[in-house]
DNA sequence: TGTGAGACCGACCGGTCGGTCGGTAGGGTC
DNA sequence: GACCCTACCGACCGACCGGTCGGTCTCACA
């Protein structure tokens, strides 16, 4: 009913920004279509006529956050910096983009388990390769000499992983810490844990 | 229809042993009772006999899991050891514990958000009283010297505690690396990026 | 043999869900 | 003025949801 937006931003847009507000705080499946389209201000006819389900509705939630993660990730890879540059690179990035679409971030990641179908499947592969180039980041580090062994490449890739995907979880925009502070303190702390005494 | 177990489970054990599958594989809204009860060998009837509602078996999976946790917790703390020694029991007897758990873990986990009612109001205090231990412990050891400042005490805290909410997303029983190894990998990347030079 | 209690059954309830569809309002084009 | 197309409306649909309830079966104990 209360419709929460300005006059000009289009039906498509307020349904996307309601969904992610409403699929962040009460969930997927717990959110109906009603709900969505009160808060947007349009009808289930307008709704379906954007949308052809309410699944098409959460992937498109997520849209080109991991895609844009990816192509980030490309061109940091491509400067060819050493290992440990390269890792504090990356993340930053993962760090700083993740907390600027923390609910969006938080809506994908919390839901993403129901989503197996071929639709998904890109992004989960996408998510797959990030996990992948990482890892292989620290095993090169590793090998050189420049990185320490003190645990496996697999395990610091989750943590670091586990840490940023986490991040939507606790992290507030308007908390003390600035995403770039955070991103600089991640990765203080992991580069000192792989530093090789 | 199938009813997996033998013959001597009760039926109250059987809801949970099919409850926790489903919840853990298509999570708690999109599971039905029907789905549980069809799985679990009984009717709706013998259902509701033993539970009072879906949102109270969604309560119990998750049971005594962190109250445990909780409690060898305080059994570590009351060591006394250093806080390099303890930050290694504490982070060791989470994977572990995690990891023997990770089904329940997981859906517990991935679920608590809808849970802001009185009932689970107790587990999020208890995961928030583990959560501030870790963060003390490392704080001390930072101002005793024994640990470097290398990051906020915070930052470290939520790194642990991600990879180890996050472990049932990827652990599995059957795996190369047994919970012990992980632990350990753990806890030696944590104390070498908190190890003061 | 009688009786009471717990375990369990299954038809049924009101309500809500995601999704459909015939219709309309308005603007561009010829 | 006739036409189409896109955006949008809202009453409606069948399916399914969580939960109820009167009843049955079994068995311990009297």
């Amino acid at each position: 009913m209360t419709t929460v937006t300005g006059a000009a931003t289009s039906a498509r847009q307020r349904v996307l920004t309601a969904a992610v507000d409403l699929f962040a705080t009460q969930g997927y499946d717990a959110t109906s279509v009603t709900q969505v389209i009160e808060r947007a201000g349009l009808t289930k006819g307008g709704f379906y006529h954007h949308f052809a389900s309410k699944d098409a509705l959460l992937y498109e939630v997520y849209g080109d956050l991991i895609t844009a993660q990816l192509d980030r990730l490309e061109a940091i890879l491509a400067k060819r910096l050493a290992p440990a540059d390269t890792l504090r690179e990356v993340i930053t990035d993962l760090v700083v983009s993740t907390a600027a679409s923390a609910q969006r971030a938080l809506v994908f990641w919390r839901e993403s388990h129901r989503l197996d179908d071929g639709h998904t499947a890109a992004y989960r592969a996408a998510r797959r390769r990030y996990h992948d180039a990482v890892r292989k980041l620290i095993r090169s580090g590793q090998a050189s000499g420049e990185f320490a062994r003190v645990a496996s490449a697999d395990t610091i890739t989750f943590t670091i992983f586990g840490v940023v995907n986490e991040l939507p979880l606790w992290y507030r925009p308007g908390g003390r810490k600035r995403p770039a502070q955070l991103a600089t303190e991640l990765a203080d702390f992991v580069l000192a844990g792989l530093e090789n005494t």
